[in-house]
DNA sequence: AGCTACATACATTCACGTATGGATGTAAAT
DNA sequence: ATTTACATCCATACGTGAATGTATGTAGCT
């Protein structure tokens, strides 16, 4: 038995022939009853709506715990209008990737070609700070990094993954092999080992922050900790 | 159409003779055909094998994209010996918890009651370094690392990962409580703010070292950063 | 013989993708 | 200014497969 039901409350149905009628006739509230394309703005209005409306559910349940019907009816459309949008939940993906991390990569790229190489360090510490104080501020953002971090295992998130962490470690990298060679950095510990541990220091606060569910203040807390962990990578520990 | 047949003989299935062969006139080669249930340890051994195999596919596609016909292949199974065993997919991840994460928190457990109070920060540095040690050399324990810190979402996992770091970070408290009153710790931060910066790096530590695919050596460097770090969390920087 | 330890077949659900249609805006034609 | 034609935006209905769960058969220990 394939169709068998007949008896399904499937609710939303409607016997009754409402298009015919309707549109003009029955101007029973101010309510309309579901029109469709009111203009171009509304259209993209919607496409901001369904990103909207993924990115909490991904965010909150997983992107592989996540329904289409879910993230459209949060959206208050329906699936026809998430499959005008977007191709499939990996497009969806894609595009939320693009406005959020994407740029913000761009942004540490930027920032690094204008590092100040006089002290790199001051200018980890400085940047590092802001950036925590940013990421403590911004939902969207926390939002994204919980998406990505419970995103991998699939190829393309984990490349996603690979690119920005790849492009962080690039930066730090050069930063205090310059460093080094200015001979600020602690002998104790090579400027590769310094980038790893300091790869390890913001990735840290980062998901600790998030897994514990904001349980201390990451800007305060985040920058006096960085501030205290990269004194102590100065040559001398910073006691000069 | 969907309802179609109706005259299907249901159940009674059954229309080909495939059984009454094989079992003896086909010792074609040294495959036995699909032998069942030979003696208690062999029923055993392939619950091991199941736990086994959902515990490779668990870390290397995550949790929802494996499904119960690949655990069951990769065993050499099928489903219906799955399901004798399991209830469903979620009693395999129960069963990996258990036998993998929850003797280790038992053992922090442990560990935390015989500490030596006199110097916390050298007991913490030093079960620290084992315990990294132990770590970068356990396939295990590393696979279930990335199940968890992947699993998050569902209520269950992530009661397991709030359990188990909400003990790790009574275990800091406490130890960084007496280091604190011993007068061992930096004034520069408050004994709670030092267990953050710790949980931060450990956590880090795995962490990082998963993501980038074991990119550097965890046990040495690791030992080192630790070693670093704690040493910096002395009052007066460890510069005595 | 009965229970154990599975394999196999069957039923069902559920999310996905697609096909379709309807309503409205928009521009061109008259 | 209407009317016409068409593209856009979206809802609804339908088909489909994949994964799950269950029922049943069955060989072998004990």
């Amino acid at each position: 038995m394939c169709v068998s039901q007949t008896a399904m409350p499937v609710l939303t149905m409607k016997v009754c022939p409402v298009h015919p009628i309707g549109r003009r006739g029955t101007p029973q509230a101010g309510r309309e009853e579901h029109s469709v394309r009111r203009c171009k703005a509304d259209a993209e209005q919607t496409r901001l709506k369904i990103l909207e409306a993924a990115e909490m559910l991904f965010a909150e349940h997983g992107i592989a715990r996540t329904t289409l019907e879910q993230i459209a009816r949060a959206a208050g459309v329906t699936r026809g209008a998430f499959y005008w949008h977007f191709k499939d939940k990996t497009a969806v993906l894609s595009a939320l990737y693009e406005r959020s991390t994407a740029p913000q990569l761009a942004l540490i790229r930027e920032a690094s070609e204008q590092a100040d190489l006089t002290d790199p360090l001051a200018f980890l510490e400085c940047s590092g700070t802001r950036f925590l104080s940013v990421f403590a501020a911004d939902k969207c953002q926390q939002r994204m990094h919980r998406i990505m971090s419970n995103a991998a295992m699939t190829e393309e998130t984990a490349a996603w993954l690979a690119e920005a962490n790849v492009e962080l470690w690039r930066v730090f990298q050069r930063l205090l092999a310059r460093a080094g060679e200015a001979g600020q950095l602690t002998d104790e510990l090579t400027p590769d080992e310094v980038a790893v541990s300091l790869m390890v220091m913001f990735n840290g606060l980062l998901n600790e922050w998030l897994r514990s569910d904001r349980a201390f203040p990451l800007d305060t807390l985040g920058a006096k900790l960085l501030h205290h962990h990269i004194t102590s990578l100065r040559r001398n520990g910073g006691a000069a």
